[in-house]
DNA sequence: GAATTTCCCCGACGTATGGT
DNA sequence: ACCATACGTCGGGGAAATTC
């Protein structure tokens, strides 16, 4: 079990756990010393300080204690985001502790500062944290639940060399989700260039006989670019009417997803249901647009499929490209959500939608500007499966690490 | 009795759902 | 089609409960 060479210890005698101070707000003052709190926690970018309170530095000096330098390690110890964990960059400024997080401190004769940070956010570690979420509304996790917990210890030297290996991983996972950050900057700039209704900034692209687009684009309604449904919820009471085979998106569905198109939906209703409710179903390469709470989400429909009421749905014509109408009204999501109505939450109407007007170039230069952004679209994909992978490889060879099933040579 | 830890509740926000 | 409301989630505020 315990592997040639390491030791098995009580998490508590090699490292231990402090608590930050929770500050009242007779504490805080307009500028100062900022405090750290949970939500300034991001896994591999540190401790991010924005938004965060402050306290006036002579009150902080009363707290030195709870300073945080670079390398700790600082855990969330409550609510939903419980177990988040990150090292502390080099170039943190002076700042403390809420009392909500949680600083790990090695002891050095038995830890390393980063094998520690990789143990913490290990699977060992965070299957436990889970559990304890799941117990209670409000889990909070404290030196005691520590208490439970094992480390397999290997030598510092060993320990050392694992956590450099991971951290190179990391760097690799950094890099490649800049180099996404960059594509998504490059599209962006695309999108100005080609989309943007100023006609003498527009970017023309070539035709096929190899001479740019020509002729002003054409001012159009959105009714005129095909047929527009809305959605609908067949009542929830009916269980006749669920969990069928046909894919009834929801806004959720729409933003939890990167991708230009759909495939698939969280909950799905029977022809039953679809009978007897307003959704309509619309055919592949349809755009569904939300209308709803997150106005001017949208996706292309891989299949056959229908919506909730939180949409309008454009059915192209011939003189529409579909990928074209997407990339176009994304562009130009602001306006949608400028149309839009309500106290509670905006919601775009039917008549209001069919009425907007953009400007719209013929069919082939439609075609053309697809092309180009779904090729900027596809390259940010391969990014993203790239660093998906990255991931996945990290956590595996993270708990091969971690375990010793797989050892490091010194 | 002070410091630390846990608990309960609340506000903001986003969104699902049912009534008109 | 439109409107209002209920509900879930996240994370913070404040204080009770517990420990030292």
């Amino acid at each position: 079990m315990v592997p040639n060479g390491w030791t098995l210890n009580n998490f508590n005698s090699v490292a231990e756990l402090i608590h930050g101070f929770q500050f009242r707000e007779h504490h805080f003052s307009e500028s100062g010393v900022p405090i750290v709190k949970i939500a300034s926690i991001s896994h591999l970018r540190g401790v991010s300080l924005e938004k965060c309170s402050y306290i006036s530095e002579e009150i902080a000096s009363e707290f030195s204690k709870y300073q945080i330098e670079a390398g700790d390690v600082l855990m969330a110890l409550t609510g939903g985001t419980l177990g988040k964990t990150c090292k502390v960059q080099e170039d943190i400024e002076i700042c403390l502790q809420n009392y909500r997080v949680g600083n790990f401190k090695p002891k050095a004769s038995f830890l390393d500062k980063d094998f520690l940070y990789y143990f913490l956010i290990s699977f060992t570690v965070q299957k436990k944290i889970e559990n304890i979420v799941n117990e209670a509304a409000q889990p909070n996790v404290g030196k005691a639940d520590f208490d439970k917990i094992k480390v397999l210890t290997p030598p510092l030297p060993e320990q050392r060399k694992i956590a450099k290996i991971l951290g190179t991983w990391d760097k690799a996972i950094s890099t490649t989700e800049r180099l996404i950050d960059n594509s998504k900057q490059q599209k962006k700039a695309l999108m100005q260039h080609l989309l943007t209704g100023a006609h003498t900034q527009r970017k023309r692209l070539l035709d096929d006989s190899g001479k740019p687009f020509e002729g002003e684009w054409e001012e159009i309604e959105v009714g005129d670019l095909g047929t527009i449904y809305s959605g609908g919820t067949p009542s929830t009471t009916n269980k006749a009417y669920w969990d069928g085979e046909i894919d009834w998106i929801t806004p959720t569905d729409i933003t939890k997803q990167d991708s230009v198109y759909i495939k698939s939906s969280v909950r799905k209703i029977s022809s039953e249901g679809l009978k007897n409710s307003s959704a309509k179903l619309v055919p592949k390469g349809s755009l569904l647009v939300c209308t709803r709470a997150t106005i001017g989400e949208m996706a292309i429909t891989a299949h056959e499929m229908c919506t909730n009421q939180g949409f309008k749905n454009i059915i192209p014509n011939k003189k529409t490209n579909i990928e074209f109408l997407f990339y176009l009204l994304t562009y130009q999501k602001h306006k949608l959500v400028s149309k839009a109505s309500g106290s509670t939450f905006l919601e775009l109407s039917k008549s209001a939608f069919e009425s907007m007007k953009f400007r719209v170039p013929v069919i082939d230069e439609q075609q053309k500007i697809a092309s180009v952004l779904t090729n900027a679209d596809r390259e940010i994909e391969v990014l993203e499966q790239q660093l998906a992978d990255l991931k996945h490889e990290k956590k595996a060879l993270m708990q091969q690490l971690l375990t010793g099933k797989r050892r490091v040579k010194i």
